[in-house]
RNA sequence: GGUGAGGUACUCAAGUGGCCAACGAGAACAGACUGUAAAUCUGUCGGCGCAAGCCUUCGAAGGUUCGAAUCCUUCCCUCACCA
C-alpha cells in the first residue's frame, strides 16, 4: 500500500463530506489513523441506509487508514435518541448478540482484515458488559456537566415530548466507547452519520479530559431521495436490507436500477467505489441519453457485486433482462430459472376438468388464473384478445389458447407475462 | 329521543316497473408510444361460455307483479338538523 493519504479530498468530491473536526487534515497527513464507526445492532441485518458510513470505512482504508467497525452490542442495550422522536424498545441480550454476529458478517465483505492496516471488528459489549456502575460514574460521568448534556441537539429535541434516563445516558456510553479505543487501538477518529456529531464531540471531549490525548470527527451527509421519499425503502415501502434473505439479489439490485434520474450520480458517488473520472463519465451520459440508463446499471451491479457477490449479481441481471428487457427466455440460465420462481408467482400446471387434456397442450387460461395474474377465465380472455399475453417471449393472439408442450422451455417451464412487466413461471408435470 | 335525507359495481355518481349487467367520471388493466419515467391516444373493465346465451348482483330478508335497482313490509346501517 501507497503512503497514508487524507481521504478527505476522496470523500469531497464524493460529497460525502458533512463537516470534521479542525485538526483532522492534518492528523491524516501525519500518518495512518486509525479510525471507527459504530453500528446499533437494533435488527439482525445493515440495510443501504447504513452503506454511508460502511463506505466512509471503506475509504478510510483505501486511502492507508485502518478501519475498526463497532458493533454496538452493549450500546444496543440502551438506545440511542438521535434522531429519534420516541423511546427506543429494549431488545433481549439475545437477540442483541444475535444481531451483532450477522452484522460482523456483512461487515466482513467491505472491509479487508489482513495486511499491516487490516480492520478489525469489535464488540463494546466485551468492555461495557464487565463495567460496573460506579466505575463508569466516577470515571467516565466525572467529567460531564448536565448543562452540557442538556445542549445537545439530540437530548434537546426530546425534552419537550420525554427521555428516559437512559437513553439520556447513551452519549456518555459512546463517549466512553470512544475513550476505550483510543487506549486499546489507537484510535483517533470517529465517523458517523451527521445525526452523530453530538456524540462523537462527547467523546473527543472525555479523551481530551483524561488523556489529553487528541481525537477527531468526520460526518457524513444524511441520504435525501429527490422525490422527497426515505432513502433505503423499496417501492413497497420496506427497508432494502443486505441479507439476502430479506431483500433478494434481485430485489436489490432493482432497488438501485430504479433510482431517479436526479439521484444517480450521487449514489455512485456515495455507494460505488468507481473512479472520478467513471463517474463523470456517466454523469455525462445521463444528461444526454437518459433513457439509456447506463448510470443506473453500472450503480446496481457495482454495489450488488460488492454485497451478493458476483454469481449472485449476474443472475440478478440476468433475470433483470429477462423480466425488463425482453431477453429471451430460452438462453435462461438454471441460477436464473431458480431465482425466477422466488421472484414471480410460480405455479404447478394441472390440466382443468373441463379444458384442454394435457395431451392436446396447456391452456394459457388456466396457466394465468392459477397464476393470478388473471382474475377470472373471461379476464384472462380479454387479455389474450388484446394481445396483452405473451408465452416465453412470444405474444400470442386470441387463438392461441392452448399452446403446444413443445414450447416448454428447460424443465418443462412457461414464462407467462401479461402486459409490459406482470410475470409468473408455470411448471408443466410430464 | 324527534325530524329529514340516504345506502347502486374498486371509488364517486346516474338510474324511480320492462329498452338495466345497470349512463357518466375517476381508478385499474391491456394496446400504441416510451427510459423498468411522465404525458397522450385507443380499447377493456360481475361470472361462465367460441358463440347464442345462461347465471349472480343495485344495504338485508320477505312480498306485489308476466316482469323490480326501481312498488310494498320489516330489519340493519350512514349522514344532516332539532333536543
Amino acid at each position: 500500500m501507497s503512503e497514508p493519504s487524507a481521504p478527505i479530498s476522496e470523500l469531497a468530491w464524493r460529497e460525502l463530506l458533512f463537516q470534521h473536526t479542525e485538526g483532522l487534515p492534518a492528523a491524516f497527513a501525519a500518518g495512518p489513523v486509525t479510525g471507527y464507526c459504530g453500528f446499533d445492532p437494533t435488527a439482525s441485518s445493515l440495510h443501504v441506509g447504513n452503506l454511508v458510513p460502511v463506505m466512509g470505512l471503506v475509504h478510510l482504508q483505501r486511502a492507508g487508514h485502518r478501519p475498526i467497525a463497532l458493533v454496538g452490542g452493549g450500546t444496543g442495550m440502551i438506545g440511542d435518541p438521535s434522531g429519534r422522536s420516541s423511546e427506543r424498545t429494549l431488545q433481549t441480550l439475545e437477540t442483541i448478540a444475535e444481531n451483532a454476529a450477522a452484522i460482523r458478517a456483512q461487515l466482513a465483505k467491505f472491509l479487508d482484515f489482513n495486511g499491516p492496516h487490516g480492520a478489525k471488528l469489535l464488540n463494546n459489549a466485551d468492555w461495557l458488559a464487565p463495567l460496573s456502575l460506579l466505575e463508569f460514574l466516577r470515571d467516565t460521568g466525572k467529567h460531564f456537566s448536565i448543562n452540557y448534556m442538556l445542549a445537545k441537539d439530540s437530548v434537546k429535541s426530546r425534552l419537550e415530548t420525554g427521555l428516559s434516563f437512559t437513553e439520556f445516558s447513551y452519549m456518555l456510553l459512546q463517549a466512553h466507547d470512544f475513550l476505550e479505543l483510543h487506549r486499546r487501538e489507537g484510535v483517533s477518529l470517529q465517523i458517523g452519520g451527521s445525526d452523530q456529531w453530538g456524540n462523537i464531540t462527547a467523546g473527543l471531549e472525555l479523551i481530551r479530559k483524561t488523556t489529553g490525548g487528541e481525537a477527531h470527527a468526520l460526518t457524513f451527509p444524511l441520504i435525501t431521495n429527490a422525490d422527497g421519499s426515505k432513502f433505503g425503502k423499496s417501492t413497497g415501502g420496506g427497508s432494502v436490507w443486505l441479507d439476502p434473505a430479506r431483500t433478494s439479489p434481485y430485489k436489490f439490485y432493482q432497488f438501485w436500477i430504479g433510482a431517479d434520474d436526479r439521484d444517480v450520480s450521487r449514489y455512485l458517488r456515495f455507494f460505488t467505489l468507481l473512479a472520478r473520472a467513471e463517474i463523470e463519465a456517466l454523469d455525462e451520459a445521463v444528461r444526454t441519453a437518459p433513457g439509456q440508463r447506463a448510470a443506473q446499471r453500472a450503480l446496481a451491479a457495482d454495489v450488488t457485486t460488492r454485497v451478493h457477490g458476483t454469481d449472485a449479481a449476474r443472475v440478478a441481471q440476468e433475470v433483470s433482462a429477462l423480466l425488463f428487457e425482453k431477453a429471451d427466455p430460452q438462453g435462461l440460465s438454471d441460477a436464473a430459472l431458480a431465482a425466477l420462481r422466488e421472484e414471480i408467482p410460480f405455479a404447478v400446471y394441472a390440466a382443468p376438468a373441463d379444458g384442454p387434456a394435457l395431451s392436446e397442450g396447456i391452456d394459457v387460461y388456466e396457466c394465468l388464473t392459477t397464476l393470478g395474474i388473471a382474475a377470472s377465465r373471461g379476464v384472462a380472455k380479454r387479455l389474450l384478445e388484446q394481445g396483452g399475453v405473451s408465452i416465453n417471449g412470444t405474444k400470442l393472439t386470441a387463438a392461441d389458447r392452448v399452446v403446444g408442450a413443445e414450447r416448454l422451455l428447460r424443465g418443462r417451464h412457461l414464462l407467462v407475462k401479461k402486459g409490459a412487466r406482470e410475470f409468473g413461471l408455470v411448471h408443466v408435470p410430464a
